[in-house]
DNA sequence: GAGCTGGATTGACATATTTCGATGCAACAG
DNA sequence: CTGTTGCATCGAAATATGTCAATCCAGCTC
């Protein structure tokens, strides 16, 4: 019989994955990260002038980049006064749990190395 | 005094997140997370020709993905004859939980929902 | 050997993404 | 009101990424 030849149905894992794409898209960048880690750790919303002035981009750069991770649902954004603020949004930690969890299911059997 | 002025030492996070970033770059696209997907829930390695089959994309757009994930030592190659099979890597998932504890750590105090 | 087949590699092209400079806009300071 | 400052938005340029067609390279079959 020799080897057998390739599985006639494919079973290629199907569900939409485009919200989780996304998500992952999102931390796919040097600067996004940076700036996802350091909200994580704030205790406060952080000044976007500490963005600006902490890495090394241009101030139209860095608005895009918060723009973007804020139409991702990442962060929430406020205004007092000139100054803007962002925050890491509720929920952002669990999402990507989430999102991992149906990427990457842990092994359902045993956790035992053998 | 009124608003107090951007703070002087910008608390930004520091620490190199490169091999972070690659990572959550892998899982930015459709054909790399559906791979992904699919390889974490095979019993066994999963023959190249099923991608190509299954995903809607030329063989060679195919293998371009496969390869660029096993830079990211995400999966693993093997060949039997003609036919190639990949694997999920191990630890492949466990880099990831890592990756995000660093990027998202858990909030430090409570677990407690209330 | 000759021909075929699965898959990797190469080269080109199309599209996305990142980046910056310039401009616009509100809020503050005088 | 005028000038300044922080940030968003716009437009363009540079770079990166995804995609395919063509080719190459084993290994299989005859």
């Amino acid at each position: 019989m020799s080897i057998q030849r390739c599985l006639p149905e494919s079973n290629l894992f199907n569900r939409d994955l485009d919200g989780e794409v996304e998500l992952f898209k999102a931390l796919g960048d040097s600067a996004r990260i940076a700036i996802i880690a350091t909200l994580a750790r704030a205790e406060h919303a952080v000044c976007v002038c500490d963005f600006t002035s902490g890495l090394d981009l241009n101030q139209s750069t860095v608005s895009h980049h918060l723009k973007l991770l804020k139409d991702a649902g990442l962060v929430t954004s406020m205004r007092r006064g000139t100054w803007g603020y962002y925050a890491l949004a509720p929920g952002a930690r669990e999402r990507f749990e989430a999102a991992l969890a149906i990427v990457l299911p842990a092994p359902h059997g045993a956790r035992a190395p053998r």
